[in-house]
DNA sequence: TGACTTTGTGCCGACGCTAAACAAAATAAG
DNA sequence: CTTATTTTGTTTAGCGTCGGCACAAAGTCA
């Protein structure tokens, strides 16, 4: 009778995404028929998911007759989604098509205890919603720090003076429920919490510069350390334990500094913001992240030869790096973020040359290397984890 | 009408990977009901590629009327498995299941000529096919290089003195036309060719020590330098283009051998067979592979003080290099092959420890590493890989 | 204005499944 | 030895979902 059910998912992921533009496109990438694919759009309109024009689009100089253009619903429902940094946290409401619908900075110095910081991110997050009046589906949160599967525990938050093993999936879930925030009683998708880089892995390949990669590879760093992700066929890979992809202990520099972990010249140690800083004869101030001050510096002093020297340092070390992890993962594309991205812009050619130096096949080493292309890669990709359940079946959360 | 269409390849893999003993598991396993389970048992059937017994199998003290047993049918169809080493090649007919049905080892020396060695390989199968009678579907070739997608050459046959490039598969499927190998007219598994550690991976996963593992690392190393591969919820990943899991060139020594990949200290030269016999002060000798060599004097001179201590050093640089892979990869497997398998078997806790004291955390680095649990697991991989389009669709292939 | 091209919809039938009743073959209990 | 129980396997009926097809709609091109 009701047509159209087993392709409901994939076809919300392809508005979601920007693939199907119209019916006829969304037939064609379905593998169906138009009487499906048409009857598939009616239900996810009726879901209140979708929006189908009335008025037929713009025709372009195409034959045939116009097609009417689907896109996301823009009152439709939201996902709360929050990230926490070095700096603080942000909460945000994000539509379908990760659209952010409305957001909440809090510049709140980052306490010991998780517990404090991540209730004042979800009462932001409430807050948002009690304004906007929105229907909530799901929760996300983004932690800087590798999350361990499936208990959901923080391992090294590092730079947040958390306790090692702070159960953050936990807490994110019962101050979700503290917090009453509608619509979340018994949604499948309370208190998705996740590694960030892992999460803008995700968002950077539905929405960014990751967009049409079959696998792609991640790699940033924002406060201290290198972190790194991997999409596999559009499904993020984090390994069997949540653990994967901890690239910041790849040795690029066998005589370079101790690490935490034992060996020396991590990328961890010798490729993130404070080694940029010390490369370049600088004291990290008390102002501001300290990516702040070395994007600062980058941008506004690149004419310095010091700090021109610091940054060529980093980039050959970053793309000993980055080609380890080529050879190992063979991706079709390679997205920077934070500092990286940074050093990316200031001189993409020598970041290039190193990595196809040193790949073992210049087929392989020929990756495109690319910036990424979201704001907020972190908190709309925790906004895809937590759309993630209505993605694989709608009617299973939207009933 | 025909039931159990769309579940005839899953039920197969079942029975071929022993995970569906009765057509009750197979029941539960594909999650349906039991009317649908025996359709898609009596189709098998009458396709010929698995076997109802007549008689009830063993009671075993358990209640309610005994199963049949479901089994590969042993005079089912074959597809033609095949691997290229140093020391020659080997030729085999293999059915479902894993099972090996008639073998024709060649020892003949490996000429510069790649197109060569694979017109005996082919001609040794096809003789193989005609003592049998056997119906072939499909066939499948393990080269030790890594081959590039989606153009099926081998990139760097070092062992070989091929030249690099040479078109492996394009090479086999030649030689099996020109052979007339019958069967494989149409057959869409004509010349599956891959990467010899790749195809041993997918056979331990399916057959051997592997099975179960959600995220499997197979390393191992045969003659010269070390090969990587990665199944992923029962998938190969060989990376967008085929090269992914180059795994020898991680540093594992940063004082140590150049290695032509420009590095120093690469898993390459620092953890093979060579690096092995040089460490312990042994001369390559000329007979046997470097790796007989290696094993032999492994197991028979361990005692000697310097055996002893370059098995040490390769299992301490061998640990090295699996923390960083597990650091990148967080398998919840891992398994050796080749010399690794030996070094494996000569002292289990020491490799273990290294990699557990090297890991970023105790979870991760107490996956279990195992040795290899099936002979000739590359030529049964090249197999597997022969038969994975009657797996997907046994329909479409057998019509 | 009419032919053509492409998009969208309504109707029917077929395919592949579930559900449910029934049958079969063993063990357990009386 | 008979009967109840449990689990497996088969038959039949029915239904949901999708493909095929005809038709309608809305534009371009000649």
């Amino acid at each position: 009778m009701e047509r159209g059910r087993g392709a409901l998912g994939p076809a919300l992921e392809l508005v979601h995404t920007g693939r199907a533009p119209t019916r006829a496109v969304l037939t064609s990438e379905l593998g169906v028929t138009r009487a499906t694919a048409g009857a598939v759009a009616a239900e996810l309109e009726a879901l209140g998911l979708i929006q189908v024009d009335a008025r037929p689009g713009a025709p372009a100089g195409s034959q045939g007759r116009p097609s009417h253009r689907l896109s996301v619903a823009p009152d439709g429902p939201v996902v709360l989604a929050a990230q926490i940094h070095a700096d603080g946290f942000r909460a945000a409401l994000v539509g379908l098509g990760g659209r952010m619908v409305a957001t909440a900075p809090g510049c709140m110095t980052v306490p010991s205890d998780p517990s404090h910081i991540i209730d004042a991110v979800v009462e932001a997050g409430a807050g948002l919603l009690r304004e906007t009046g929105r229907r909530c589906l799901g929760a996300g949160l983004a932690v800087p720090s590798a999350v361990a599967e499936p208990e959901g525990t923080a391992l090294n938050p590092l730079h947040l003076s958390w306790p090692a093993g702070a159960p953050v999936r936990t807490l994110f879930t019962e101050a979700l429920a503290k917090a009453g925030v509608p619509g979340l009683g018994s949604a499948t998708a309370v208190g998705v919490t996740g590694n960030d880089v892992n999460l803008a892995a995700l968002a950077e390949h539905r929405h960014g510069a990751g967009r049409g990669a079959q696998h792609l590879l991640c790699v940033a760093t924002g406060h201290r350390g290198v972190g790194g992700a991997l999409v596999l066929d559009g499904k993020l890979h984090s390994g069997s334990s949540g653990l994967a992809l901890e690239v910041g202990h790849l040795t690029v520099n066998p005589a370079g500094l101790p690490c935490h972990c034992g060996s020396r010249g991590c990328l961890d140690v010798e490729a993130d913001p404070l080694a940029f800083l010390t490369a370049a004869g600088r004291e990290p101030g008390p102002e501001g992240s300290l990516l702040q001050q070395s994007r600062e510096l980058l941008r506004s002093e690149y004419g310095d030869p010091s700090v021109r020297a610091a940054a060529e340092l980093l980039i050959d070390r970053l793309g000993l790096g980055l080609a380890g992890l080529v050879n190992i993962l063979n991706p079709d594309r390679v997205i920077l973020g934070g500092l990286h991205r940074e050093l990316l812009d200031a001189d993409p050619e020598r970041l290039r040359a190193v990595v196809a130096d040193r790949s073992l096949w210049g087929r392989s080493g020929s990756v495109p290397i690319l910036p990424c292309g979201l704001d907020h890669n972190s908190l709309i990709g925790a906004a895809e984890a937590a759309w993630q359940p209505v993605l694989d079946d709608p009617l299973a959360v939207l009933g």
